[in-house]
DNA sequence: ACCTGAACACCGTTCAAGT
DNA sequence: ACCTGAACACCGTTCAAGT
């Protein structure tokens, strides 16, 4: 792909609130764009949502300046619970407790939205939105892991980034694996982190 | 993706060996697509594929029916390889050490090759020739994990597939952790599957 | 027999023209 | 300001026409 990157006519982040039509376009392009994922379609073409949408093609690159920037808007709600679960976990009273439930969370949110999976996977977040969620999820699993240092929950080489790594790693094994198998595939990984 | 499916004019399995012109012709094909896959190109137009290699789309289309029969015919080579490291690892006098080896081959071969990474990854194969590798990769997994059973080295319940499944999953978690730190995970892996 | 490449239906992305 | 949609450069795939 070498096509002249797209120049965002609007900053993806908007400080003051959407003028009321523009949000409710907004929204519709989404909802059109979610239609297509759950009906299996992950290509997410950008003519094909802005028709499903009632609205032109350019009006969906105002709000989203690339594919991969829709991505992260649809991912982000989900991205949002992710990063909620994380910091629960990290304060949670039993680390081992919390730690398989965040990477139940992490299977089962990828699973839930292929567009979560896809932006987990991406390591530049094409809107400062997901960078900082992004951000938020590394802390958040960098405080569980200091504590589960502590206890032996996990050898102390492991970082975030390996564990962040392995969430994606995680899904990947369980999606050409055929869908099942999840709580087999997280108790290996739980046993192989342990000290 | 619902484009009119191809149909083979040519089975993709030849018994008797191709005319020395069309042999040529083939190679110069794959050559050219191994080009671009090592420039970094994962998309293999075919298009830019039949132009590099100096001949028509429908020539290229005559040798592999599809974008996914190309991948294959790339990947075979690498995963005749892979299948030769599982057959001697099912043999192999110490378990523990063939099943490690193992798994780091598959990972260096998926890392060197794109297209075997995609081809193990996507549970149909196009060509009958992948079919043939396929198995024989499950059989030698499962002799090897018979072995790895009775000496605990592996716990009862995992299955060659759930195998298989991983080692698509470690090279996504490789790829996706920025392609560093392939021992460490493959450690996780091995522990994790300890019995 | 085998090959060519124009043609078709589709992409992502842009931008002049409208309201 | 915001939106539209024709237009452009690309895809995958087919198939009539050539050798």
């Amino acid at each position: 792909m070498d096509y002249p990157r797209a120049v965002p006519t609007v900053p993806p982040t908007n400080a003051e609130p959407l003028r009321a039509d523009s949000a409710r376009v907004r929204a519709r392009m989404l909802r059109a764009a979610r239609e297509r994922l759950a009906a299996g379609d992950l290509e997410l073409p950008m003519n094909a949502i802005a028709k499903a949408a009632g609205v032109g093609v350019g009006t969906v690159y105002r709000h989203f300046p690339s594919r991969q920037a829709l991505l992260e808007a649809l991912a982000a709600e989900r991205f949002a619970l992710l990063v909620d679960v994380a910091e629960r976990a990290a304060v949670g009273p039993d680390v081992a407790a919390e730690l398989a439930r965040l990477l139940r969370a992490a299977l089962e949110h990828q699973r839930a939205d292929p567009a979560l999976a896809a932006v987990l996977a991406e390591p530049d977040a094409a809107r400062p939105e997901t960078r900082e969620l992004g951000e938020a999820l590394t802390a958040a699993v960098e405080r569980l892991l200091e504590r589960a240092r502590a206890t032996g929950v996990i050898r102390p080489e492991i970082t975030a980034g390996n564990l962040q790594a392995l969430f994606c790693g995680l899904q990947h094994t369980v999606r050409v694996g055929g869908g099942t198998g999840t709580d087999r595939y997280i108790d290996i990984l739980l046993r192989g982190l342990r000290a």
